[in-house]
DNA sequence: ATTAGCACTCACATAGAGAGAGTGCTAACA
DNA sequence: TGTTAGCACTCTCTCTATGTGAGTGCTAAT
């Protein structure tokens, strides 16, 4: 049996129309609400077929057609095939005010998930930036109080951490300057992840040799700041949206929206899901797809962001199987190219 | 009609038993499980005679008794009374891990918040501290890129604060140290709120003294600056455990609970409502005692947070109005203190 | 190949019958 | 006079039966 051209144009009407409502599909529903010239009899000997083939499922007999994951992985497939690039162009005005605050990192991230699930209605994630490989610029210590300073990593990619630390014993606030400019001239240049291996055994073995006035307070932070630094790197998730399940049908058993809501509030098991599905520029995961029990009726469209060409993080956006493929989609790729665009406009300029 | 020690007995027992099983108490479970000696009649005209006295409902005749806001008020003066200062000393430990981080004045509020919805199981806020008041202690200006810098500004509680600016044109970084030195010479001492006034126009003045090597640079600069300084307070909410509503049997109805997910996802709703309830050290307010009409059925307990023994921010418990008084007003009061104690602790010392 | 017709299936809604928990009232009792 | 047993009554909840409607699969006619 062949998937021609008849039975492709009712599958997709069945998909769409389930899409919209979120019920079982009939005969007469397709041939009535969709012109294809055939009567509910015709329709239904071809969805007899399509569910032969895997397509369609019936919840019990004698009720309309739902679309199977193989159903949406055609669907998809075929939308991708078109390649609709049709960029969603409120997204773009509303970009706008993201990029407003966009010289900081954070608040980029926070405002496009956030964008994200309002344009899409469903729960949506970024994952930070890794910056394990980024390259240090600039290293500056503000003294809080003598026992307390802010520690402030500037990227080369104009990327800004900090952590606030308490030390063990009191340093003067005079040596801060000194030690931000030795910091800074020693480390600058090298990788994040690079700074607790020989760099560190180098750097004690030179401030042995440079100990003068200051005391030995300097021998027994810099090991201390260095440690901190290498540990700097955080695989933070930021989400939004997460309720928006509950307005969704299939969802009004409020055990099922427990379950998912547990689910997705564990940045663990989100951040794991994230780096799970592929690293292409637009993955989509559909029902069972997807490695975890838990979102066996949803599905998920991610994308990678990029900074200065490279892969830095993802985006994705959770909804039902059920979900408007189409819309999501496009708002989930004009937004990576969106954010591709403001992180390069504000943080390289100089590599 | 006299609310007699035999008539306080029964009302109590039934809102315990109310509080534990969110269902309509019946005399013979009152004679049954709370042993008070009298038979289901005798009981049955008590609670009569409290139903005519405003402290119970009945949903429909010939169901048992639910109690009112007032009983509730009742019971939580009552309790009040006692002043059961029993603290709680899991919270003690658990608050350990807290003072860990609690360098940080952000993963304070964030920790706290956290674990007291974890404890009560309801839905919790923290408003962070206003800081209008502060003391300037020391800026600082770090130099991202040319045309990005980030302006830190320490206060006097050892709170710190940063903000990074996109400026116009670009500043040379060597002025850096010398700019901090001076913003931090003229401003230390005033408060934030105070930044904006006849100050900015005094050292304007003085800016055009001293304009010297360095251009006209800082006389755009300087304004800029002050501007984002004295503009820098935020009337953040913390939030946490919003979803744990969906445990609750009165919120099994996924549109009320939606109703009241909306509610406390709103800051600003939660910010003006924790305004609203009054500054004791600690309040209590039931049912429509709230302002809010969303909030008809819930009971909200807030305790204010103290720095140096003024009130800088408040702390609040979203329950249902039958929640466990005792149990969450205990934990409330606990964290109350004990941020108390942790805020002075790591924020204090100097003034 | 398509379609009209028809018997059949199954979810869902609606109504009625008990069951059960609880009340209020009355009369008896200590 | 306060307390209690007894009883009729009320109302919700559950279970069952029954009808309705949307939908199917099959057959026979076009």
């Amino acid at each position: 049996m062949s998937l021609d051209k008849r039975k492709i144009k009712i599958l997709k009407a069945i998909i769409s129309s389930y899409i919209d409502n979120a019920e079982a599909v009939g005969s007469r529903t397709i041939s009535k609400k969709y012109e294809l010239g055939v009567s509910p009899a015709t329709i239904r000997n071809e969805m007899s077929d399509l569910e032969e083939m895997g397509f369609l499922v019936q919840p019990h007999t004698s009720s309309g057609r739902i679309p199977t994951d193989k159903a949406y992985r055609y669907y998809v497939d075929d939308l991708w095939k078109k390649a609709s690039n049709s960029k969603d162009s409120n997204l773009c005005d509303i970009l706008k005010v993201v990029d407003e605050e966009a010289h900081e990192m954070d608040s980029v991230l926070k405002n496009s998930v956030r964008i994200l699930s309002q344009f899409t209605k469903y729960t949506s994630f970024i994952i930070a930036p890794h910056l394990r490989k980024s390259i240090i610029k600039r290293i500056q210590l503000v003294p809080i109080v003598d026992t307390k300073i802010l520690l402030i990593i500037v990227l080369q990619s104009n990327i800004v951490k900090q952590v606030t630390l308490k030390l063990n014993s009191p340093i003067p606030f005079d040596q801060m300057d000194r030690i931000s400019a030795m910091l800074t001239e020693k480390l600058s240049g090298h990788k994040l992840e690079d700074v607790n291996l020989e760099l560190k055994e180098s750097l004690i073995e030179q401030l042995y040799d440079m100990r003068d006035n200051s005391g030995n307070s300097l021998i027994e932070l810099v090991p201390f700041l260095m440690e901190h630094i290498s540990k700097l790197e955080d695989i933070n998730v930021y989400s939004d949206g997460i309720t928006n399940i509950l307005n969704l049908p299939e969802y009004t058993d409020h055990v099922k929206a427990k379950e998912f809501i547990s689910f997705v509030e564990n940045k663990d098991s989100v951040a794991s899901l994230l780096q799970f599905v592929g690293k292409n520029d637009l993955d989509i995961s559909i029902g069972r797809e997807n490695p975890y029990e838990e979102l066996r009726d949803c599905s998920l469209i991610t994308a990678t962001y990029k900074f200065n060409g490279k892969i830095i993080g993802k985006i994705g956006v959770i909804g039902p199987t059920r979900m408007d493929y189409q819309k999501v989609i496009s708002t989930v790729k004009s937004m990576s190219e969106a954010m591709n665009e403001i992180i390069d406009q504000n943080f390289s300029k100089e590599v």
